[in-house]
DNA sequence: CCCCATTGATTGGCCGACCATGCAATGCGT
DNA sequence: ACGCATTGCATGGTCGGCCAATCAATGGGG
């Protein structure tokens, strides 16, 4: 078998200084359980509308802009990768929610439009995702949820400029 | 009214009541963003250590409970599914940062255990998580980030318990 | 006019997460 | 002692993300 280093446990021995602190620094931790616990919900509300979750943040984008959208400016407003976005809509258009089509004025480019399909399940996707927001922010009150804007908001600009890749347009 | 797959037609022609409220609940996209913006500072951290994102958070586990620890009991506390955690440890195990051994008392049951490898990385994870917490938080006071924990820590309960499959000891 | 850098999008590969399923070992109840 | 529910893990499949590399079209500079 493998004897690595040593015969058998002994793993660590920790400097021992610590003790206090649990494992890793407790926001990081804390904000992706949230956002796993919050895909899940977002998950279990989408799939009676038969949409899976991060389809919504698209299809959303394209409700709005009513109307044939670049994809080249969807990936900018979603902010993903490109090709998480491709790969999004190639499913979207699987399952007739969007239809894309060249750009007659610039042939590698493509157009991108909700179908009237996806408009049917706008409002449920929508009503869904107000009740979700409502749970997840139950029992607090309009104060606390301003705050948690805002310091997720400074959060995310903080991330961001580490990133490099983020907004910071104008 | 129904052209369905119609050919180029107007796309949703909404209620028009709406105009304020951007793209669905701004919480739960905000804190998606954020933990997507995290996970990724945190995969160029991790990189220089050789590890991916969502390894150290079981890494960080077997670390603490310096020893082996069963499987079952390292599910429980990431809060992860199994088959998540399996996948993960095979990629650990393969790349050299754990040890699964089966459990002589019960023999469908899996030790695992940190190698002197992993814990080798370990003050190098701890130091990059501390700096990117350090980072994501900047400009927020102390105050600020008990708040931000505060709020964080409240979405997680009202989340876990629509979910059902949280914690919520008995 | 032609070459080349830029932009737009796709492909392939990888990992992390979930669900559903399957299977082996355990342990409880009768 | 036997049978059956439970527990513990593994597999297969799918989706969402990223990165790296690729191809096609555009457009600017020489």
């Amino acid at each position: 078998m493998n004897e690595a280093t040593g015969p058998e446990q002994a793993p660590c021995t920790w400097p021992a200084e610590r003790g206090a602190a649990p494992p890793g620094g407790p926001v990081g931790h804390l904000v992706t359980r949230v956002a796993r616990l919050h895909r899940t919900a977002a998950g279990r509300a989408l799939r009676e509308s038969g949409l899976y979750p991060g389809q919504e943040i698209v299809l959303g984008h394209l409700w709005e802009a009513d109307g044939p959208v670049r994809q080249s400016d969807l990936i900018k407003a979603v902010e993903l990768d490109p090709s998480t976005v491709t790969k999004t809509l190639q499913r979207l258009e699987q399952s007739g929610h969007v239809t894309r089509a060249p750009d007659p004025a610039d042939r590698r480019a493509v157009l991108v439009e909700a179908t009237e399909l996806s408009c049917a399940l706008s409002r449920q996707v929508e009503s869904a995702w107000a009740g979700l927001e409502e749970h997840a922010l139950a029992g607090l009150t309009p104060a606390d949820r301003a705050e948690l804007l805002r310091l997720l908001t400074a959060v995310e600009a903080n991330l961001c400029d580490r990133a490099g890749g983020c907004p910071e347009a104008e």
